[in-house]
DNA sequence: GACCAGGGGTGCC
DNA sequence: GGCACCCATGGT
């Protein structure tokens, strides 16, 4: 029985905590959420109350949320909410896993990390920023910006001697300059791309709901294209990790070209046309295939 | 020091 | 629309 410090999330059949939770702890520089024996810890700021949860799931059919500082009982429902999208629940891959059982490409990596889901940014911002952030830096690197980023301008909550980072406000970037970001050693371009990303939001052009009130995929891309700094690789990472699209596809991205070249056993990169030959069975499952193979990389 | 990195913008045709 | 070229900087 959940008490008031307590939120159960029922899990779809289809989950495997722990495999996620591997994916989780796969880069030790994420600073967004904490993995230690079993239990996520992560702060969030609800309706502007800073509120740290933890997750375990002992038995395989529940997340277990228990909330450690700033939970108000109006804000339940939205953070689980967060929970359920930044899981991926709401999503039932049962035809991806049949169709990727039969598929050359996917199959082991499938059998390897069955229950895995994509694990996502249920925030736009968030999601935005760090689509811009890794553009054509080397991952390591980019989680290093993320951490000095998230450090210099976002909130955190302490607990227990450590610190919990919630990340930056989008209100709060939309008043930076470019030279403000400078000393993190991010580009200008990319301060660039951040802070009219942030400066759309706080003037309520761009939201998550108005994207998704557009509806059809093909449109939501479109519009997120015409945002300077946002191409089709980030536009569809976006739609992949955060408005949750399972036909989104960031054909162009370096991890899904490496992974395909180790599955093919080439010498060599594929090429587009062989990458979309190979994406033809993968219809409507394309960023499920996508996730996956990156799996078999980080 | 070359080459790569979970690309994107710009200008040209 | 497709293509070449530029951007900028850490990692290897």
């Amino acid at each position: 029985m959940a008490t008031q410090k307590e939120l159960l999330i029922e899990l779809p059949e289809i989950f495997d905590f722990s495999i996620n939770l591997a994916y989780m702890q796969r880069n030790p520089k994420e600073c967004m959420y904490a993995v230690k024996e079993g239990t996520i810890m992560r702060a969030l700021d609800v309706g502007g109350v800073r509120t740290l949860f933890q997750i375990t799931c002992p038995d395989n059919r529940f997340l277990h949320v228990h909330f450690l500082t700033g939970i108000k009982p109006e804000n339940k429902n939205a953070i689980a909410a967060f929970i359920r999208n930044w899981f991926d629940l709401d999503n039932d891959p049962t035809l991806f896993y049949e169709m990727a059982q039969k598929d050359p490409l996917l199959k082991q990596t499938v059998s390897d990390f069955y229950g895995l889901r994509n694990i996502g940014f249920p925030d736009l911002f968030e999601a935005l920023c760090w689509g811009i952030l890794g553009q054509q830096i080397n991952l390591g690197y980019a989680y290093t910006l993320k951490r000095q980023f998230v450090e210099k301008f976002g909130e955190s909550v302490e607990y227990n001697g450590q610190a919990y980072w919630i990340f930056p406000s989008y209100e709060e970037i939309a008043k930076l300059q470019p030279a403000d970001l400078s000393d993190i050693k991010m580009t200008m371009k990319k301060s660039e791309y951040i802070i009219g990303v942030a400066q759309l939001m706080a003037n309520g052009a761009l939201s998550k709901e108005k994207l998704m009130a557009l509806g059809d995929f093909k449109q939501i891309e479109k519009e997120l294209i015409k945002i300077r700094g946002i191409g089709p690789w980030t536009a569809n990472y976006v739609l992949m990790r955060c408005l949750r699209f399972p036909t989104a596809f960031p054909i162009d991205d370096v991890g899904l070209i490496n992974a395909l070249k180790l599955q093919m056993a080439l010498d060599r990169k594929p090429t587009k046309q062989e990458i979309l030959n190979a994406a033809v069975s993968w219809k409507d499952w394309e960023a499920y295939a996508t996730f996956y193979l990156w799996r078999l990389l980080y």
